[in-house]
DNA sequence: AAGGCACCCAACCGCGCGCAG
DNA sequence: CCTGCGCGCGGTTGGGTGCCT
């Protein structure tokens, strides 16, 4: 994924008359090879993660006749990819990385890859159908174009100032918590961590001894496997979000909610949501101001009027107000690191 | 309870690029 | 230079799921 490859995609020249004609007999080499398509067995998704255990990923098309999987190169990769990458993260799309997405994608455009190198863990396919069904859906509600100057500014001058203050009340919530969690946790000797990383790999040896790696996320009742972390409500009363973010987004993302100016608040971190095992801890006091401060100095919203909006569209309407996952102010400064080092 | 509908996401598809021969 | 192959990217689709009527 070097996310640098260029250029536009339209069928534009004879070259790729002939790689839809190469593409055509490549799939009737495949119809004849008896090749398996569509979703993956758990016997497949096993003799893959074991191959590449014992040989190591790449090659992808002879990677998969040495694995014995009949399957194409490309659907191994993309598995593997996607789905049984030991380092793939699973679950909620955090506030973070949603507003890291916003950032990138007015930065970039449709760079999946590129934007998911900044994204550790995510995969390009999973924030391109976070952008598709989340973000578009709202472009629509909106009645513009996802791609309109109209709607990059509301996402810059609504929804992402409001991530912010969602991060920054997330990080008050997350102080407390943490302030009143720490007594327990000295008592006990236990450690905990916000993040939520439910990407588990097992492993097992096999009868012939022989590596075995099971990835505990795919053999469970569902694959959303959603993680339910606490938290602290910050705002009971829109509780219930009237749309499906839920889903695999923290509820609390909805790009819907309305836009109240910011406040500088002053946090103190503990602890950090860092999705690396090795955790670190972070002892710092941190100005955060607004999102204005951090990405749009001078601008305000006074850039909304006249902003189309459907007769039954509503600011905050569906305004979810509870973070599946802890923000915290470390993860702003994390954020904004690594906005800086791009 | 059942049918319709909307949503989500894993997987596929089409294409371009890079590289070795 | 040409060709074939492998790879990776962005776009699209279809099946599963849950909600609504």
């Amino acid at each position: 994924m070097d996310g640098v490859q260029g250029g536009g995609r339209g069928c534009n020249n004879s070259s790729s008359a002939s790689a839809t004609i190469e593409n055509e007999i490549h799939k009737e080499a495949e119809d004849q090879m008896d090749l398996r398509r569509g979703p993956w067995t758990v016997e497949e998704d096993l003799a893959l993660m074991n191959y590449i255990a014992n040989h190591g990923e790449g090659r992808w098309n002879s990677l998969a006749r040495c694995a014995g999987l009949k399957r194409t190169g490309k659907s191994c990769r993309l598995r593997w990819l996607n789905y049984l990458r030991p380092d793939v993260r699973r679950g909620d799309i955090t506030l973070e990385e949603q507003l890291l997405i916003l950032e990138l994608h007015s930065r970039w455009g449709n760079r999946w890859s590129k934007i998911a190198q900044h994204l550790p863990g995510r995969t390009d396919n999973e924030i391109k159908n976070y952008w598709r069904t989340r973000v578009q859906k709202h472009a629509k509600q909106l009645k513009c174009d996802v791609n309109s100057k109209q709607f990059k500014d509301t996402m810059r001058y609504l929804w992402m100032p409001r991530l912010v203050e969602r991060i920054q009340a997330a990080a008050a919530a997350s102080t407390a918590a943490t302030n009143s969690s720490i007594t327990t946790a000295t008592a006990t000797g236990a450690t905990s961590h916000h993040f939520n990383n439910n990407n588990t790999t097992t492993t097992f040896q096999s009868s012939s001894g022989q590596m075995l790696l099971q990835p505990s996320h795919h053999f469970g009742a569902s694959s959303h496997s959603h993680v339910t972390p606490s938290y602290t409500p910050d705002n009971s009363s829109t509780a219930a979000s009237s749309d499906s973010f839920g889903a695999q987004v923290s509820p609390v993302s909805d790009l819907t909610d309305y836009y109240t100016p910011t406040t500088t608040a002053t946090t103190t971190i503990s602890v950090n949501n860092n999705p690396t095992p090795d955790n670190y801890l972070v002892q710092a006091n941190h100005q955060v101001g607004s999102y204005d401060q951090c990405f749009n100095p001078g601008l305000g919203s006074e850039h909304f009027q006249g902003m189309e909006q459907p007769d039954n569209y509503q600011w905050g309407v569906d305004g979810g107000d509870i973070s599946d996952n802890f923000w915290n102010v470390e993860d702003m400064w994390f954020l904004q690191e690594q906005l800086s080092n791009i």
